[in-house]
DNA sequence: AGGCGAATGAACCGCTCAGTTCATTCCAGG
DNA sequence: CCTGGAATGAACTGAGCGGTTCATTCGCCT
């Protein structure tokens, strides 16, 4: 018995990515797709049920190798400052420059009354488990003494509010520009000051 | 003569709204619309010649009764710290319980693509003009000596998304319907907070 | 009351597209 | 070399939807 090739799994899941983010569910066809992917129709049918499981499969595929590790555990071995900076500049090329996670943050947005389990998974798995991740970095920072925080989840929801400014409205509501790289550095630095200046324990 | 009847006309707009901002464009259909309107399909392509031109009627019909102004000029005769928590305030019942805000931004995130027009309008006439309305606030304050802030501008964007800091994602990816006033309260008295600690001029 | 334009609704056209069928081809294992 | 399951591609089905037609009804104006 051969079982269904693997790599042709992902070959459609990745132009399923790229379609879905073009079109949007309902604008992205599966004939494209399967053009796309170098692959006949009925394969597709083949690895997956139907257009919304594909659909969700390639969420969970995008989030899946986007596992960049916003707040890395390694972090936390440096200073708050340089550490706080470090997960800003992780944010901000996130927001800026990251064209998968744009296009499928539109997509959930876009479609989430009808597909209320993918814009879940999305959020959950997405911006929540991000912050989530934040957070304890901030703890552990807390209790080195170098950050004083109350409220670690919420504080790891401003810095990454704040981590957008300047650049994310701009790609939500425009076209694919990309933010430069200095637009990144800059919008990080600020922001890295700004949440610095709310919650370093200020030695005096 | 009898003219189209207005009270149609803008019942019809209403139901697109609704229906675009759920579905995004592709997703919106003709007959849901018109059902949700109370009104016969032939009635809409009477009023509108076809559904691009419905589209965007009824983005056009959404900035017009979206004229909110977030930083009223009378702001500025507050001291800085008053009026930076009154802005945030402003800014947080935007972000976290106008359902007409938070459809517009769906609709125009939906179909940016498509209709680049639009959501660039939207972006200069909504989020843009917001911030620079708070960046003059800013000015004024500085000049007054209460703020130190060298990129006003910058620094309106930042405080922007602060305000949106735990109650705006959820929103925007459909989960819970509305913030309550106690999360808009106490996401804008943080986001003011850590907004003066950064800028606010400290006397020693 | 009568007339005219607007609204209705139901049926209809044409097209696109999700999903299927099937005969054929490819390829790995024995 | 044989075989069986997977991939192919081209054709097909059926449903949904944008847009139109038309006979009928409604409601305002004189």
């Amino acid at each position: 018995m051969t079982a269904p090739h693997p790599s042709i799994h992902a070959k459609i899941l990745a132009a399923a990515v790229e379609q879905f983010a073009v079109d949007g569910f309902e604008g992205a066809n599966m004939d494209a797709i399967a053009r796309r992917a170098g692959v006949a129709k009925p394969t597709i049918y083949n690895h997956f049920r139907d257009k919304s499981a594909l659909y969700l499969a390639s969420i969970e595929y995008m989030l899946g190798r986007n596992r960049a590790t916003i707040a890395s555990p390694s972090f936390a071995s440096l200073p708050a400052g340089k550490g706080i900076l470090k997960v800003a500049l992780e944010l901000t090329w996130l927001f800026g420059r990251d064209d998968d996670m744009l296009m499928f943050c539109k997509m959930c947005i876009a479609g989430n009354e009808r597909f209320q389990t993918a814009a879940d998974v999305f959020l959950r798995n997405g911006p929540w488990r991000g912050t989530d991740e934040i957070a304890s970095l901030l703890r552990v920072w807390h209790e080195r003494g170098e950050l004083r925080i109350d409220r670690p989840s919420f504080a790891a929801r401003q810095l990454s509010e704040l981590c957008k400014a300047d650049i994310f409205d701009a790609r939500l509501f425009g076209g694919p520009a990309m933010a430069t790289e200095e637009e990144c550095r800059f919008t990080a630095s600020e922001a890295a000051r700004t949440f610095l200046a709310r919650y370093a324990r200020h030695e005096r």
